[in-house]
DNA sequence: ACCTGAACACCGTTCAAGT
DNA sequence: ACCTGAACACCGTTCAAGT
């Protein structure tokens, strides 16, 4: 009989994910991957291109786990349940998210960004600015949450930093407001 | 005679800071450093505790290359040089520039903030909000020169990524005439 | 097709030894 | 005090070989 398959894509990714979240990213080599799933370095290889394509897979796992919301909620809504999914995906995953910053942002959390793009639309945001209020937006909620997952806020309360989210929520929101011009519709 | 001194913290902090603009981070490494110094690895033990000692040395290095204004300019422009010098580096020095989300904010950055709270208060920011006004400011302009040294602009025209960077030094300017309260001077 | 054994060039770091 | 030689346990990656 053949021998049975040990390993695949998914599970060495998995492996990997479950060491970044555990132990940070200097923990996971192929070695320790490798023993994790009881196999020799080696085999790896047949899964995954080399060690930068396993780190481009994590960073794919991690934007999986942001869920993106239903489009029938009011769109600011919308906005807030986007910025709140990735602070807590930050926070689940602080060695995974930093790497979101090495991507080019055309690749990274495609979903995401049509997600905010039509929030911004029903917004009333006009269509020539739409993609520059979502690159603008994004950076400064990417930029709060891998400040936090890289550990910037790591001598201050939780509440304080909490409450700095939430001032930075209201600049964007009132940059937001700006964007819909003076004619459109008040906060639905 | 004695034999003469061949290298010193800084002359090691100094080969590896340019080893990390011209090649990157990962190019960094105990031996590389040694031998463009022209010594043996552990040479460089006696002036770094270890290699996180030498990333942190780099950290400096870097901050000490951000200029920091003079207090006689007014405050409006004092950020916006302060701004515009923390893109410059993280353009310069994008290598080292990522490591800096990886500190605590206390702790990097000292001077540059001592400058910000200055104009923060210069402007007209109620004692009471300077410091969180400047963590949400901070982590606005760091995002976003981060995201460019990181590379994830890479993808796009210069002159946009250009604009980008003024709307979201608009939107932190707006932020802080808010902060500033209603019975603020205007614009000076 | 999938995994292993052996091997290579590199890492960071230590310790005793030299000057 | 400062640097080196030798050594250690680890890296990522390759290639030929096994099943």
């Amino acid at each position: 009989m053949a021998r049975p398959v040990l390993i695949d894509r998914e599970s060495v990714l998995v492996a990997a994910y479950r060491i970044a979240d555990e132990e940070g990213l200097a923990a996971v080599t192929m070695q320790r991957v490798a023993t994790d799933l009881m196999v020799t370095p080696m085999a790896l290889y047949r899964h995954v291109a080399n060690k930068a394509d396993l780190l481009n897979g994590l960073v794919e796992l991690l934007l999986d786990d942001v869920p993106v919301p239903v489009p029938t909620m009011p769109w600011r809504e919308r906005l807030r349940w986007i910025a709140e999914s990735i602070r807590l995906a930050a926070q689940a995953h602080p060695a995974v998210f930093v790497l979101l910053f090495q991507q080019p942002a055309t690749i990274a959390a495609l979903d995401v960004r049509r997600a905010i793009y039509g929030a911004l639309r029903d917004g009333g945001v006009p269509e020539s600015e739409v993609a520059r209020t979502e690159r603008v937006i994004s950076t400064v909620i990417l930029g709060f949450a891998a400040s936090e997952a890289g550990g910037r806020f790591r001598n201050r309360p939780k509440r304080e930093v909490d409450s700095d989210f939430a001032a930075a929520q209201a600049m964007v929101e009132h940059y937001l407001d700006q964007m819909r011009g003076e004619g459109a519709t008040p906060t639905p």
